[in-house]
DNA sequence: AAGGTATGTCATAGA
DNA sequence: TTTCTATGACATACC
């Protein structure tokens, strides 16, 4: 990945904080009345607000602000416009936060039409008027199907009796019928009520775990790898963290529940659309959220934010994402805006390049911007058993659906139903045979909003996907691969989907031995897998071959995620090696520059000595005296010392004069060249030099070399 | 043919 | 104890 992306991801990131922020300030602002700007009559009571706020979430108010009849922008509802229903309103313009209950809907609906507020989709109204008035009597007159009492056995056992709670895929279709409502809101995804299931202990304890897993101190990174991370404290790690705190601003993740109310958190400009098994229609807190951080990973993705509904357990907590061009498409996600960082993501890159995946792993998402490298191992635990929870009623041979044909009453209605479908949910395949039995085929992995990360780009031309077809003779148990694999985000059911290898020589030996396909074995979670083993009286030989199929294909998984990890974390020691590199570049450039200064500083500081011991007249003695008490790198010393160097210099330039003169060839005079009792001129002139520099120290090194030269020379000249 | 790369599998440690 | 995941090591296929 190029860090200019990743950086690029944080910024993101911190914007959509920072709006977040911005928001809340906001929103304490107005109740505080701080730099309120425009006061909102409605009936008898008056709102402070800003108007940018108002305008710029609604076109009745834009209208009337940017046109004000009132120079003192009081703007006075009309009186259709209730308290009850702007309130929430107002806050939701503030919060991006619509509380609804069902006292106050029909008045926010009406409210918001006439107010004309953005972002709120009419068919959230719908779908909750059709919750709070309908749903309850439709869903206990529509006869439970097989399928769905076999739907999971282990809930099912222990379900409550009370089937309203229990609001499949197929009722919820049938209520959007009912609904008509706009085709955006079509798939639905029946989620299990996990925490009923006792026979899992452990999943609503992880389930309920998310502040450990989603730690990123506790990620799933392995130890070896976290060493590194924090040795350099990686930019990964960074990204991680990032995403960790943004669990602290509002997500999907953020489960606003209360022993009043159930919530609904809802992405903003995304129409509502889910069912969950524990919502209680008396009253329903819809939180839109506009968290640009989910909707970058989510877009990313190829999804929308996705939202959670209603939940007084996370453990029934049913995730779903709209997505505008197939209308809603409804996943499972447990996590917050994580979704292509999660290990499901693996299986969809691979799908198209196992290189690309690491090479890209990081950047991938803006998950990248939040981007847990991995999913926890509760997130894929919950996310895959409420991606089963899905799909395992269209493939699944012990929970096959075969009755889904009797939701559709009549041909047309097929029709029209699996036309929609297709739309909608583009990785489903639904057919439906003359006989007017409806079949899901193979979800197509690439399209399927569960495990994929797909862009918007990817989604949008999706239209045109091409669905596997399932086979025929077996469809539960082919169905189940394609989905299944897709679900668990198993990357290498991908490419074995497109290789053709979907099983290893050994899976497939051992697969004629088993009663199932050995797809089933890979995909299912653990707690399905384990009930399917205990449906089937196995032999031991079976059971060797189910789990070493199981143990291979997820290890298969892990070994894709551990390279794709050590990629990474070579990349950002790449990075760090060469952010290293440029700084020691830097440090020695700038250490160049302090001994260029430092050389500067010692020369003037020389220079100044050297004048106060002339203006001082020192003697050789006083300035030796000086240089003893000075260190080592003052110019007094360093000025006797190379005083002294230079008279030992003169000695043997004179001693090296006195010889060339001795080897002169004798003038015409016969006589050597002012040689006077054997004493050259030049001896006389350095050794009246060297007394005068002895005698007179502010004679300078220099300038006493130089005079010295000069002598020579004119002296060699004549 | 040799070397590099990608991937699957096994063994093992740790959770 | 069982199951799962991460990872090193090895084998194999492919380029």
């Amino acid at each position: 990945m190029s860090y200019n992306e990743k950086n690029d991801a944080a910024f993101a990131y911190e914007s959509s904080v920072h709006s977040s922020n911005v928001l809340h300030r906001l929103s304490s602002q107005r109740d505080q009345g701080v730099l309120c700007d425009v006061t909102i009559v409605v009936e008898d009571q008056r709102f402070l607000a800003h108007r940018t706020v108002l305008a710029a979430c609604s076109d009745f108010f834009l209208s009337r602000l940017v046109h004000p009849c009132d120079a003192d922008f009081i703007i006075t509802l009309p009186e259709e416009v209730t308290v009850k229903g702007f309130v929430p309103l107002l806050q939701f313009a503030y919060t991006s936060k619509l509380l609804v209950n069902k006292d106050n809907l029909l008045e926010i609906q009406e409210c918001a039409k006439i107010l004309d507020v953005h972002d709120i989709e009419e068919a959230c109204f719908e779908f909750l008027k059709l919750k709070y008035l309908d749903v309850k009597a439709d869903l206990q007159e529509c006869p439970r199907k097989k399928c769905c009492k076999s739907f999971c056995p282990k809930a099912n056992a222990q379900r409550q009796p009370d089937s309203s709670t229990d609001i499949e895929i197929n009722e919820v279709e049938e209520l959007w019928r009912a609904a008509e409502l706009p085709s955006k809101i079509k798939c639905a995804v029946e989620i299990e009520n996990i925490s009923t299931v006792s026979e899992s202990p452990k999943k609503p304890c992880e389930t309920s775990c998310f502040g450990r897993e989603n730690d990123p101190d506790s990620s799933a990174l392995c130890p070896k790898y976290r060493k590194f991370q924090k040795a350099f404290k990686s930019d990964r790690v960074r990204s991680i963290s990032t995403c960790s705190s943004n669990q602290d601003t509002p997500s999907p993740l953020s489960v606003q529940s209360s022993d009043a109310s159930e919530n609904v958190i809802l992405p903003q400009s995304q129409p509502l659309e889910m069912e969950s098994n524990d919502v209680n229609p008396q009253d329903i807190n819809v939180t839109y959220l506009n968290q640009p951080c989910d909707e970058k990973t989510n877009s990313k993705a190829g999804f929308p934010p996705c939202f959670l509904l209603g939940q007084e357990d996370l453990n029934s907590a049913s995730f779903q994402c709209s997505y505008p061009p197939y209308g809603n498409l409804n996943y499972n996600e447990v996590h917050d805006p994580t979704i292509d960082a999660l290990p499901e993501k693996s299986g969809s890159e691979q799908h198209v390049s196992p290189r690309a995946d690491l090479s890209n792993s990081k950047q991938g998402t803006g998950s990248d911007l939040c981007i847990p490298e991995e999913r926890s191992n509760v997130e894929r635990e919950v996310a895959e058993h409420l991606a089963k929870g899905f799909w395992s009623d269209i493939y699944n041979g012990e929970f096959q659906c075969q009755p889904e044909i009797e939701m559709v009453p009549n041909k047309e209605s097929r029709e029209e139903i699996s036309g929609e479908k297709r739309q909608e949910c583009p990785w489903l395949n639904i057919t439906i045979s003359e006989g007017g039995e409806r079949t899901f085929t193979t979800l197509n992995s690439v399209s399927c909003p569960f495990i994929n990360t797909l862009s918007s780009e990817d989604c949008a031309s999706n239209s045109q996907l091409v669905l596997e077809e399932c086979v025929q003779e077996k469809p539960q148990d082919t169905c189940p691969y394609a989905c299944s694999n897709s679900l668990e985000g198993d990357s290498e059911t991908d490419s074995e989907d497109d290789s053709g290898e979907s099983c290893s020589a050994k899976e497939l030996e051992c697969e004629e031995k088993l009663p199932f396909k050995a797809q089933k074995i890979i995909s299912l979670s653990r707690y399905d897998f384990q009930a399917l083993i205990k449906r089937h009286s196995l032999t031991a030989e079976q059971l060797d071959c189910i789990h070493d199929i199981r143990r291979r294909s997820k290890n298969r998984v892990a070994a894709q995620r551990c390279r794709k990890r050590k990629l990474d974390c070579i990349q950002d020691l790449e990075f760090e090696i060469r952010k290293l590199q440029n700084e020691k570049v830097h440090l020695l450039k700038e250490r160049d520059q302090i001994l260029t200064t430092l050389g500067e500083t010692k020369q003037n500081l020389t220079g100044l000595c050297q004048q106060v011991c002339g203006e001082a007249a020192l003697s050789r003695e006083q300035m030796q005296i000086l240089s003893k008490y000075s260190s080592t790198e003052c110019p007094f010393s360093f000025l006797i010392m190379e005083k002294d160097k230079m008279l030992l210099q003169c000695d043997s330039m004179l001693q090296a004069c006195h010889e060339f003169a001795e080897g002169l060839p004798t003038m015409e005079t016969g006589r050597k060249p002012d040689v006077c009792n054997g004493v050259l001129p030049v001896q006389t002139a350095a050794t009246e030099s060297i007394a005068s520099a002895s005698n007179n120290s502010q004679t300078g090194i220099t300038d006493f070399c130089k005079q010295m030269t000069d002598k020579c020379t004119t002296d060699e000249q004549t």
